[in-house]
DNA sequence: CTTTCGTGATAGTAATACTATTATTTTGTT
DNA sequence: AACAAAATAATAGTATTACTATCACGAAAG
């Protein structure tokens, strides 16, 4: 059973420590894949757990900190997952691309963790992600390290290109690039397919082709 | 003067044909770049303004659909002042380029609008421009083409990269890419500088290059 | 000169985003 | 099995947000 380490300033009381705790994570993923981040309320989920609002309200001071504690869950998760699948792979090309694969690929459900559903989690970041940062407060909790797991998983992406091509000029502006354009074109893919040049449905493999060949065409040593 | 075409249902009156409609387009601005959208309402808009609430709503169903006005208000302008600025290029390479650097740099206040303060809309689209779209209304919204702007923008873009290499594969998605990286990378300079390679301060030109560089090296033919 | 239009003023409602307090149940410890 | 501590439930209350409805007034347009 794998656990990923939280910031504790996301929340007032631990939610993994309690049976509430991890009802509220879990039905919280659930509710906001399902109605979105703008519709879900504390009263909302309290009901759908069979608590009340106050009860929700001991774990975490707004939703806004609830998504950016899931949010935090997921790339911790994510790192966690690419860490075990590049180990034993030294070309960093292929390294590369198994992050990208892992970055955009539908996501199966993780049996270590019981209460997160990271089927689930993965369209949730697609859409919500980018809302835990895009706020004028985004300065403020980024100094709080409120955002350490995106930072994290950026730095290692930066890394490996670096491994690359040491040359390369802009590492962590390609990496975090290729996080947000792995999304977006998810988000578009399924949303507004007449963005992109993807088939509607479960086209996962043509954003990997697509972000394969923005990667490698722009680092390739010249 | 120029103006931009609007589509009707993002609006209840058209704020372009009154005193009071143009007041709520200039002090939206001007208050979204404040406080951001979050903390953005009509009741402390209309404050400021000096009229009521429920003025505001004769204009505007809510302020999400204020935002896509706002945001199609950018992206029809940006197009309008592509094409003045690139009619008189041939050569697909520049073109690019310029369009390159007119999503990235900082706007100067265009004099023939009197009611919009550019150089506060560039900001705002940075900060909340995706927000309009990453909800689940989107594909609705999509087909009651309040997104068409951007798609006629991006399509545009992605006509000029066909255009410099007729054989490439991903013309739609790089275009998307483009316009949201060009607004994400500044976004993160200026806000999450480690995610990025940029100097904290007023240094589009990197990005410019950052994009230049992405673009060229993918579509350049093999 | 009178009808329409834009704006202001006021009032009211339901939902959201919280905080506080007290009671009850569950649990972990001896 | 007894008891304390921790977790949860129940209830109540407030300020703000997100609206809708109605009426009155002054300006402009026909």
């Amino acid at each position: 059973m794998i656990s990923v380490r939280i910031n504790e300033r996301l929340f007032i009381r631990n939610p993994e420590d309690t049976v509430l705790g991890k009802k509220i994570l879990k039905h919280s993923v659930e509710f906001i894949y399902k109605v979105g981040f703008e519709s879900f309320t504390f009263k909302k989920l309290a009901e759908e757990i069979g608590t009340t609002e106050a009860g929700i309200y001991r774990y975490f001071e707004n939703k806004h900190k609830l998504l950016i504690y899931i949010t935090s869950w997921y790339f911790g998760w994510l790192e966690y997952r690419i860490k075990t699948q590049t180990k034993n792979i030294n070309d960093p090309t292929l390294k590369l691309k198994k992050i990208i694969s892992l970055l955009t690929e539908p996501v199966e459900d993780d049996e270590q963790t019981s209460y997160i559903d990271e089927s689930l989690l993965h369209p949730i970041i697609v859409s919500e992600g980018s809302k835990t940062y895009l706020t004028k407060q985004a300065e403020e909790n980024h100094k709080q390290d409120f955002f350490l797991p995106y930072k994290e998983l950026s730095t290692l992406i930066g890394n490996i290109i670096l491994e690359y091509n040491p040359n390369y000029k802009y590492p962590k502006s390609l990496a975090s690039t290729i996080i947000e354009i792995a999304h977006f074109q998810n988000f578009f893919m399924h949303n507004l397919p007449s963005l992109t040049d993807f088939s509607k449905n479960n086209q996962e493999n043509e954003i990997i082709e697509f972000l394969n060949d923005l990667v490698f065409s722009s680092i390739k040593p010249k």
